[in-house]
DNA sequence: ACCTTCCCATACGTGTGCGTATGGAAATTA
DNA sequence: TAATTTCCATACGCACACGTATGGGAAGGT
């Protein structure tokens, strides 16, 4: 029977694959209209099961908030930075980086996040981790840029300010002038 | 008994006040929560009253909703530009301007405002214009210190996603760094 | 074949929040 | 003073949502 030794696939991937489709339908119910749209006989609805599913999984409705804060950051930090492969010229790196953030709408659900944990100490501690990993990446572009520490620090803030003030525009433009906006912002932190 | 002509004070001041209470009480639990801490009887119980007010004086709590929206548009583009005596030199006006928004916090609700309204067309629309307002005004700053117009238009956006942006970073800076941080930024734009 | 474990369905109790119906006190008007 | 209007209290029905208790089916182990 056991032609293959080492893992039990079947059983771990299912409970993982069940448990995942709660957080994938609760970030998707996050994004289309805040926290208080993440309702657990919701989700069951939207999945196709029950409430039995859901707490079976998880102790209550807090502690599966806190998985899908860890869920959105996990995927938040991987979609900024461990994506593909930009420029090696450290100019036009910073360029892609800033294009590859509005053209793929990165931080889209940044402010549902901030307006569910603004005054949530222990959860606002998650976000802030977040914001200082993006914030390092985007200074190392700089600094690679042959900006100084302040320099990049400056121009690192104000990108960072100028793509979280991005997404709570209510003025949608097209995304052709937002990223020409966009690049004439960058160019404007890059010279001098 | 009518000494004086004119207007009649006490009825429909009392009325706005109390109806007035109404929308204070709820400007504050939308900054302390977002908008699901905006309840009826939980505003009713924090007023000292009961359900009986509100539904005296608002259809229901949707309609509610709408006049706190624009409850907040005035305030929020009052408190803005319709504030005092600002420098008349234009670059000094602008930093003043700048700090200003800084030190008093404005826009501290944005983030639960645009959650809120972010999937809500015609709520949407709502803020659309004051965003619109608010561009506008720091716009004619940049144009009154001698930029061109896609000069302006270019430093005002994103001096205005600079300020949203500060709204929604987790990690809180003291007041001496967020304005020195403001005035690095606003130097940059105001160079070239 | 039996037992256990995993995973989910069903059913219930409870709290909360919206909206309504109705009563009533105070002020205004006639 | 009688009538009306204004403003709010009380009480109720209802729907939703959380959490729990319990049952049961399917899969795997022995």
């Amino acid at each position: 029977m056991s032609t293959r030794g080492g893992e039990k696939p079947s059983k771990s991937v299912v409970d993982k694959q069940s448990k995942k489709s709660w957080l994938d339908a609760a970030l998707q119910a996050l994004a289309s209209g805040g926290i208080d749209q993440v309702r657990v006989e919701s989700l069951a609805k939207k999945l196709g099961v029950t409430k039995g599913s859901f707490y079976w999984h998880f102790k209550d409705r807090e502690q599966f908030l806190d998985e899908l804060l860890n869920f959105w950051a996990e995927q938040s930090t991987q979609a900024v930075i461990a994506n593909p492969n930009y420029p090696a010229e450290s100019k036009a790196r910073v360029k892609a980086v800033a294009e590859d953030i509005v053209r793929h709408d990165l931080g889209k659900m940044d402010p549902h996040i901030r307006s569910w944990t603004q005054y949530d100490k222990r959860r606002a501690r998650v976000v802030a981790k977040i914001d200082k990993v993006r914030f390092e990446f985007l200074r190392d572009l700089f600094l690679a840029a042959g900006f100084s520490m302040s320099g990049s620090d400056l121009r690192a803030q104000s990108l960072y300010r100028y793509v979280l003030g991005e997404q709570f525009i209510s003025v949608r433009e097209s995304m052709s002038q937002r990223l020409q906006r966009m690049q004439a912002h960058v160019d404007l932190l890059l010279q001098a």
